[in-house]
RNA sequence: CGCGGGGUGGAGAAGUCGGUAUCUCGUCGGGCUCAUAAUCCGAAGAUCGCAGGUUCGAGUCCUGCCCCCGCAACCA
């Protein structure tokens, strides 16, 4: 970079929805665009990196409701838990903004209303299934069974007057913008989709307001309504750095505006590279130079979810770990485009083979190699072998490697860059042999060499590591009684002063951990009150029906005698048999929970007097009573044998 | 034929413009003893989901098929 002004770089993360307390997945948003923000920093440019809490809503509005005090009370709290975890891991942002700032509020009501005195916004109905008793809007991918996903009941058809925006209108442009500028929307891969999907089938218009819920930013002109998430949401991009829709922008916008990066998970992809440019475009204002939509951090597989009790949360890990484990852990792990995946037992693996194998005793070694041999004084005397010219030309390479990384968000790779040249610097122990140099008076010399290079190089290792996992790269600093290095010179050796004297109480950096005694109790737990917490008791019960209404029920002991699984669907089709000589088809949409194999030869519950119904072109003429939700299901059985037919009762 | 993503040694991943298949963990064998039972070296182990095709040559390009994962639908 040239010494004229420090060039400016922005950088935001989604801001996070106050809801709930977010899990480690959500976390690994914050601790990566942190390691991004401190990387360019290290580099020299003038950084701005943004975070906070989206407040507003009527998924709040209701949790509010359900304890009994203000949306602001709950939205107080939450943002706080949030805050929490984000300084917990370390990071390093300069502005948390929350939507329920006073500036953020007037400023989405301004640009509302510019958007509708320009003609972009119009009024128009909205259309969609209504939850009446949760006073909820839902479209059809909301729906659980048809029906509200809270509370389970029946949603029937409504029109609720709302605004709209004209999407269509900046269509062109924007697809033009996409094509010329092929970096915008990361990973590439993602580009395709967006088009396809989205803009080349048509924009549709998109709703902006909502009159079912009084939890948002009201619109100024039109007071039954508030500005519906997307409007209110994306803005605090601008408004966080002091935009002014009507008037003269903070200075903090005029410097940072555009943002070089918006980092965000995969799912709201769509909202970044569509919606917002289209605002910014209806705004005048430039857009966003890049959008990086990351993958998930998912639980083998599966989603984190409390029913299961595999959430993970950042504060349990940093508490077993500790912070730069875990930093370590989500920038390391996560592939660059593929979804990653986390358990307990894996953050400890790499803990002990990483961490403490490979790095912590890297240090441990030199330190106390040092303090051994020359009572802990670095002393360079100039007798180098060739060997140590490969470490040179390790350290040198790294930076360069760590730069490309970087540049293109391969914030794993740029990680595994670094750890290579720890691993190198073991080699080199092994490849000089100091303890064989230790023998004799005539090689002294060369062997203080040697632990001056690996004290050097370390440093060397440790500054670009900084970025990454701070608290560790100071650590190593201490120990070294050096400095970690700048940008211009982290990739030269013999920055350390001869006469040096290292730490003569070396510090573990990494203990090795035991993941069968220190760990997996700790995981038992957690799971025990993750599952405590959601086993809800009364609330859910249905209203009271009476003894007739039971008996109006005909449930049989049954046999499954055939089943197969139905193609392309959670389905299984069985064959029961309910008696001597008679069976129904039941198809049940378990497919998930249970094999055809071992669902034949089971004693199972079947409701027998519902109407067939047809579903893949087959008849079903009963029902499996099953008990569980969406994420386990059992088949209820007799618990002990009875004929087939037996009535319930 | 709903949309999208993916199938690479036991596990997890890398593989840019087609040219000897790479890394980490694990396994086995060996070395070393400064160090946190750490470290270093070596070996075994992949017909790169299957089948065709283009090419002098394909994990990499084309066609068809199978399987897995999200989302949508179905889930009596």
């Amino acid at each position: 970079m040239q010494e004229q002004e420090k060039k400016k770089y922005y950088i935001t993360t989604a801001i996070a929805y106050a809801s709930a307390k977010p899990h480690i997945g959500n976390t690994y948003e914050v601790v990566l665009a942190d390691a991004v923000a401190r990387y360019k920093r290290y580099q020299g440019y003038d950084v701005f990196f943004q975070t906070g809490t989206d407040e507003h809503g009527i998924k709040i509005e209701n949790a509010a409701k359900n304890q009994c005090i203000e949306p602001q009370r709950y939205v107080d709290e939450v943002a706080g838990t949030i805050r929490r975890i984000w300084d917990l891991m370390n990071t390093s942002y300069d502005k948390f903004i929350r939507t329920t700032d006073e500036y953020h509020v007037e400023q989405v009501q301004k640009i509302f209303k510019k958007f509708y005195d320009q003609g972009d916004i119009y009024k128009s109905e909205y259309e969609g299934m209504y939850c009446t008793p949760c006073e909820t809007f839902l479209t059809a991918s909301q729906l659980k069974d048809g029906k509200c996903p809270d509370c389970g009941r029946e949603v029937s058809p409504a029109k609720e007057e709302a605004y709209f925006f004209r999407m269509s209108k900046y269509a062109d442009r924007l697809m033009r913008h996409i094509e010329e500028h092929p970096e915008f929307i990361q990973p590439v891969s993602r580009k395709n989709e967006m088009v396809n999907n989205f803009l080349k089938p048509g924009l549709q218009d998109l709703c902006v307001s909502r009159t079912s819920f009084k939890w948002g930013v009201p619109v100024s002109f039109d007071s039954r309504h508030v500005v519906y998430v997307w409007v209110d949401a994306l803005s605090n991009y601008i408004t966080g750095l002091g935009y002014n829709a009507d008037g003269e922008s903070g200075e903090l916008y005029k410097k940072f505006w555009p943002a070089d990066l918006h980092l965000i998970g995969k799912d709201i992809l769509r909202f970044h590279t569509i919606y917002w440019p289209i605002f910014l475009m209806a705004l005048g204002e430039p857009l966003p130079k890049q959008i990086f939509g990351h993958p998930w951090l998912n639980r083998e597989g599966e989603k984190m979810s409390k029913s299961k009790g595999n959430v993970i949360y950042a504060d349990d890990l940093v508490r077993l770990f500790g912070v730069d484990a875990v930093r370590y852990f989500v920038l390391h792990e996560m592939p660059f485009d593929n979804d990653g995946s986390i358990t307990w037992g894996m953050v400890t693996e790499r803990v002990n083979g990483e961490l403490a194998n490979v790095l912590g005793n890297l240090v441990n070694r030199t330190v106390a190699m040092s303090n051994k041999y020359f009572d802990g004084i670095l002393q360079n005397t100039g007798v180098t072998e060739p060997v140590d010219a490969e470490i040179a030309e390790a350290v040198k390479t790294l930076k360069a490697k760590v730069d490309q990384s970087m540049e293109d968000l391969r914030v794993a790779d740029a990680l595994t860059e670094i750890f290579t040249l720890f691993r190198r610097l073991n080699k080199y122990i092994d490849e000089t042999a100091p303890w064989v140099l230790a023998r004799a008076e005539e090689t002294k010399p060369r062997l203080a060499t040697v632990l001056y290079n690996l004290a050097d190089a370390i440093l060397a290792g440790a500054s670009l590591l900084h970025s990454f996992m701070p608290e560790t790269a100071e650590k190593i600093a201490a120990q070294f009684h050096g400095k970690l290095r700048g940008y211009e010179e982290c990739d030269l050796l013999g920055g350390i002063p001869n006469g040096t004297k290292v730490t003569d109480q070396p510090e573990i950096l990494f203990a090795r951990i035991d993941y069968e005694k220190q760990i997996l109790p700790e995981e038992e737990k957690i799971k025990q009150a993750q599952m405590a917490e959601v086993a809800k008791p009364q609330e859910d019960k249905l209203p009271d029906i009476s003894i007739d209404d039971f008996a109006k029920i005909d449930m049989r002991v049954g046999t499954v005698v055939a089943c197969e699984a139905v193609k392309k669907s959670k389905l299984l089709h069985e064959t029961i048999r309910i008696g001597a000589g008679k069976t129904i088809s039941v198809l049940s949409g378990i497919a998930k929970y249970y094999t055809p194999e071992e669902m034949v030869g089971k004693k199972v519950i079947v409701v027998v007097n519902l109407p067939p119904r047809t579903m893949k072109g087959m008849l079903s003429e009963g029902m499996v009573v099953c008990a569980g939700d969406g994420d386990k299901v059992v088949i209820v059985s007799p618990e002990k044998d009875v004929p087939d037919g037996t009535k319930l009762s």
